[in-house]
DNA sequence: CCGCCCGATGTCATCGATCACTGTAGCGCC
DNA sequence: GGCGCTACAGTGATCGATGACATCGGGCGG
C-alpha cells in the first residue's frame, strides 16, 4: 500500500460543502491584512492591543479555525505525534494509549495511531511509513519486543522516536518499567513469607519484559540460596497460566508461584482451585501488572503494579524533549514498580 | 484551548532536516513535468505506459512519498478519520479502537484519536473540534452515553458521524449491540435452568446500555410470570459487583444473578465465595461482554459475548457509506450478541 | 489534403497558511 | 531639520500538491 492508487483511495467525495472561513475573511471583517491576523494567531508582539481585540472578535464572530494542512505545508510542522500500537487487548497498552493522548494534547499536539498486527520488523516499518505520510513530528512505539525497537533505529535518524516497553538497540530512547526489580520484589516477598523457594510461570521468551522478570526472579532466588525451579515460558494468557498451573498444582512441593502477569495468575488460581489447593493457605500466588480486576480475583491478587498511565506521560515528555533537541544521546528511563499486598500470598506453613 | 496560541503550541522546532523529495524532483529525474507525476500518482488514464513506468521508477529511486498536507490543502480531503474515544480501560472500547484502525487502513484512511475524560457534551464538542482542526472526513464516536451522541447531532450536518454504543438522537447513525436481546438471552437461560427468578446487578443508570439490559431482563421475567426483584444500578466495576453481591449473597432466596458486565460478575463471584455460597451449585451467575479472561474466572463465567471487533468494522463501513453519500437518512445497525455457556450457571436445585 | 478530434503532456493558478521583506508614522536626539 | 530607531501593518513569495486549460502531434473522415 506504499505508492499511488494501489489501494482504493477513499471515497469519491460528495456535494461541495460551504467553504470554511479563512484568514482573509477574518482580515476583511477586522479591517486588517491577513498577515496581521496571522500575527494575532501566533502571538507576535508587534500588534496593537486594540487591533488584536478587533481581530479576535472577528475570529469569534466567524467561528474561525486555522487550517492545519496549510500551516503544516509551510511550517513543516504538523503538530501531531504518531503512536505505533500493538493490536492487543492486553490491559497495559490500552491504558497507555489514553495516557499518551492526554499528555500529547496538554502539550498542544494531536495524535494519530497506526496499529500493527504482528510484532515484526516489516509491520512496524509499514506503520511508521503511514505515520510519516501524515508528517508526524515524532513517534511513540508501544514496543514490547526488540524487533519493534530495532526497526525504529532505521527511522530514528530522521524522526524523533521513543519506545515504550522493552529496550532494544541503544540508539532509540526508551521508557520502561524495571521488570527485574519488580520480579525481585515479588520473589523477595514470597521468600520473606518463609517459602523455601518460588516457582515462576513466565511470559513468552521473545519478550524482554518476560525475560527480565525471569532474571529478577532467578537472581533473587540465587542470592537467597534457594533452589531455582525450571521455567517453561509460554504466553501471557490466562489459558497458559491455567495449563501450567495444573502441573504445578499436582506437585505438593510447590508452595509459592510468581506469575509473569495477572492474567497468567488468573489461570493459575483456577488451576489451584480445581486441584483443591487453597490460596494462600497451601500455595501463595503473586502476579504482575496490577490490572484493576486483580483486586477481585479469588482470592484478591498480590501483584506488582506498573503505572501505565505514568509510562505514557513520561514517554511523551521524553519524545517532546527529543523533538526539541535532536542529536542528544538517547536517554533511557526506568520506572520502579510497586508491590501491592493482597490476600493471595501468605506465610508458608511450617 | 480553542483559539490561537492560547496553549503552549508545541516546541520551537529544531535543526533543519534535509528537505524531503517532492514531486518536482521525481519529475526532473523522469524527464517529465510534475503534473505527469501527479497523474501517475492518481491513476489518470492519459499517460503512456512507458512514461508511467519511468515515473514509477523515479519515485522508487528517490523513495518519494507524497505530501499529505499539500494534497489535503488543495483537495480538501485529508484521507483521515477521527475517533472520539472514552478514556477508560474497559475491555470493549480498547478492542474496538484497534478494529476501527484496522478497517480504516484497509479502506485507505488514516486514523487520529481524541479522547475525552468525561462523557459530557462540552468534552465531546472539544474533542470533535480537535478532530475538525485536523480536517478529518468523518468521525466515529465511541459513545456509550446519550450526551455524546447528542453532541454529535450538532456536528453531523457538516461532518459525517457515526456513534458506536448507545443510541441517542435519531439523526446520528449508530452501530450497537442489541443489549435487550442479550439480556433476554441470559435471563431466559437462567429461567430455563429452573430458577424461580433472576436477580440483576445493573450498570450505571445513565448508560443506555445498562438500561437496555435491565429492560431485556425485566421483560423476560415478566413474560415468564416471574417475580421481578428490585435493581440498584451502580457502576461497571468489580468493586460495585462485589458490594452488591455481598447483599445478594446474604439472601438465601437468591439463586440466579445476571450481571450487567463481566467485571461486575467477577466481584459477585468473590462475594458469593466469601459468603460460602457455591457457584453454580447454590447460585448461578451470568455476565455480559465476553471478555477473554472470563473463561478463567472461578468458575468460568457463562456470559453474553459482544463482538467488539465486528462492531468496530461495521462502524467504519457505515461511516464510509455516509461519507460517500451525505443526506441519506441515518441508519441504525443492531448486532446480535451470543450466549457463551460455561460453568457459572447451572440447574436450580429443587 | 484539409480540418477536426483525441491522446499525451506541459503551463499556470490555486488551496490557506507563514515568512521575509517593505513601508509608514511617531518619537528622540544631535 | 534630518537621521535613525521602534512599533505597527501590509505585500508578495512560498510550501507541494491538484485542477483547469493550453499545446502539440498524429490519425481519420470527407
Amino acid at each position: 500500500m506504499a505508492r499511488g492508487g494501489s489501494a482504493s483511495q477513499a471515497g469519491t467525495g460528495s456535494v461541495s460543502r460551504p467553504r470554511a472561513t479563512v484568514m482573509r475573511d477574518v482580515a476583511r471583517l477586522a479591517g486588517v491584512s491577513h498577515q496581521t491576523v496571522s500575527r494575532v494567531l501566533n502571538n507576535h508582539p508587534n500588534v496593537r492591543q486594540e487591533t488584536r481585540d478587533r481581530v479576535v472578535q472577528a475570529m469569534e464572530a466567524l467561528n474561525y479555525r486555522r487550517n492545519l494542512a496549510a500551516r503544516t505545508l509551510v511550517t513543516r510542522r504538523s503538530g501531531t505525534l504518531g503512536i505505533v500500537g500493538f493490536e492487543s487487548t492486553l490491559f497495559g497498552p490500552a491504558s497507555m494509549l489514553y495516557a499518551i493522548e492526554d499528555a500529547a494534547r496538554a502539550a498542544g499536539y494531536f495524535v494519530t495511531v497506526a496499529t500493527v498486527r504482528r510484532l515484526d520488523r516489516q509491520s512496524v516499518l509499514d506503520a511508521v511509513d503511514r505515520l510519516a505520510q501524515q508528517s508526524v513530528e515524532g513517534i511513540i512505539a508501544i514496543s514490547p519486543k526488540p524487533a519493534v525497537t530495532n526497526a525504529l533505529v532505521q527511522v530514528a535518524s530522521v524522526l524523533a522516536c521513543v519506545g515504550v516497553g522493552a529496550a532494544g538497540d541503544d540508539a532509540v530512547p526508551t521508557v520502561r518499567v524495571d521488570n527485574r526489580a519488580g520480579a525481585a520484589l515479588a520473589t523477595r516477598h514470597l521468600l520473606d513469607l518463609g517459602h523455601a523457594t518460588v516457582h515462576h510461570i513466565a511470559g513468552p521468551p521473545d519478550w524482554p519484559e518476560a525475560v527480565e522478570r525471569v532474571d529478577g526472579w532467578r537472581e533473587t532466588l540465587y542470592a537467597a540460596g534457594a533452589v531455582v525451579p525450571p521455567v517453561h515460558p509460554r504466553e501471557w494468557t490466562a489459558r497458559s497460566g491455567y495449563e501450567q498451573g495444573q502441573k504445578l498444582a499436582a506437585d505438593p512441593a510447590v508452595t509459592a508461584i510468581f506469575c509473569a502477569n495477572d492474567q497468567i495468575a488468573l489461570g493459575v488460581l483456577r488451576a489451584l482451585h480445581e486441584a483443591g489447593r487453597r490460596v494462600p493457605d497451601d500455595v501463595s500466588v503473586v502476579g504482575f501488572d496490577g490490572m484493576p480486576d486483580s483486586e477481585y480475583f479469588l482470592p484478591p491478587l498480590t501483584t506488582v503494579r506498573q503505572d501505565f498511565a505514568e509510562l505514557g506521560r513520561r514517554s511523551i515528555d521524553m519524545l517532546l524533549r527529543k523533538i526539541d533537541s535532536t542529536g542528544q544521546p538517547a536517554e533511557h528511563m526506568l520506572l520502579e514498580p510497586e508491590l501491592i499486598l493482597r490476600d493471595s500470598a501468605g506465610a508458608a506453613r511450617s
